[in-house]
DNA sequence: GCATGTGAATGGATTCACAGCT
DNA sequence: AGCTGTGAATCCATTCACATGC
């Protein structure tokens, strides 16, 4: 069993564990900005409240990166999780839908930050176009979307457009040769296989809060 | 069996379930808007593509539903996911952070519609305060947080300030009384039990397409 | 005949527990 | 002695398949 296996030869990795790679990313940021060394599963695991089997899994899928006896070294293992999160180098984003939501998730810290840049905002309002962000992100007109895409070299797509609009805009964006996609609009798209889709859907975010409350106040917790 | 079981006797229902439950809502909100009286649960997972034994048996948490050999009524079914969802009344929100992302979650649509409400923003910064959102949601001093909670009847708190201070903000809102919050900061909080907290981390979304953009260019597809 | 409601079967993900290395 | 890496065991969710009732 070589060690440092490279990921090409991962099995399929689920979604579960990927958004924990993330979480461990950003927890191995702030340790090493406090200059620790090495960490041990069992230390994470406290630090979020998570198992400590379920982390060592986790990073066991691409190799071996612990040292028995001693844990992990704090900035190798940062480093290969930002390679295996394809964050090592910039990839460029566009926003659709320079609405409230569309603005303010062009300004968002930690979309323009490491691994990702927001290269514009896209809308099909005459009134918008040519305007910018707060921070600068310029509005771009729709009808432009694909050179946008190509001359820009885009390869991921936020949807901040209304639900009506949801599906043409995906569909749109497919069309251009997007493979990864961010969808806030609350609609249930209809998706191509090939296309990475990922959605926020924040009424139900609300909704399921409610659904909670409800629980409390009928006395069933 | 007693029909129509009331939502006080449901076994505990998963994350997942109650998730599903506000989309099916949303579909038959759709079909009634369209006058469709009744649907099957085979009609239904086509339409987002699911399996039609799952919604069965998600709404067969609730007690008997369904008609044998003709499917659910729609209005009657509708009724019955809105009152379990505990929005047949309104529950009132407060949003910590008038940035850019209060804001526009303030002004959102699906924040500010059947069943929810927002009461206010509220921020530390005094050139902030006193202000308001385009649609008019008036941004209030932090300190008084306590006050506005009991005065509006405030059940739910959308945390949207940075991360550095995300969890004095959570301490501060469950001192002030609430046990439901919704966390946008990109940090893991330390909870408290009882309180349920929901989090939408937007920074992990990216990475996780990126994650999948790496595998396409790596030839694991 | 047709569609629900549900026990039984399957499939995944998490956790346990320990062998193996430092 | 300590901590990783991992098969085995457990838990939870989804799917199948069919008895039940309209």
């Amino acid at each position: 069993m070589s060690s440092n296996r490279l990921s090409s030869d991962r099995d399929v990795i689920s979604e579960l564990t990927t958004g924990r790679l993330s979480v461990y990313l950003r927890c191995l940021t702030y340790l090493e900005s406090i200059g620790k060394e090495t960490v041990s599963s069992a230390e994470m695991a406290d630090r979020f409240h998570l198992n400590s089997a379920q982390i060592r899994k986790d990073l066991a899928c691409f190799g071996e990166f612990g040292t028995r006896g001693v844990g992990y070294n704090v900035s190798r293992l940062k480093e290969h999780l930002v390679r295996e999160l394809g964050i090592d180098r910039r990839r460029n984003v566009i926003i659709i839908g320079a609405g409230n939501l569309g603005m303010a998730l062009a300004d968002y810290r930690g979309f323009n930050d490491s691994g990702f840049r927001i290269a514009a905002l896209i809308d099909v309002d005459p009134a918008k176009i040519g305007r910018a962000s707060r921070t600068g992100i310029p509005v771009l007109p729709y009808s432009e979307l694909k050179r946008i895409v190509r001359e820009q070299n885009v390869e991921i797509a936020v949807i901040a457009v209304t639900a009506g609009a949801a599906q043409d805009v995906y569909d749109a964006l497919v069309e251009a040769g997007l493979n990864a996609i961010l969808n806030f609009a609350p609609v249930q798209l209809r998706t191509h296989a090939q296309v990475k889709l990922k959605s926020v859907d924040l009424r139900i975010n609300l909704e399921s809060l409610s659904f909670y409350l409800k629980g409390v106040e009928d006395g069933t917790t």
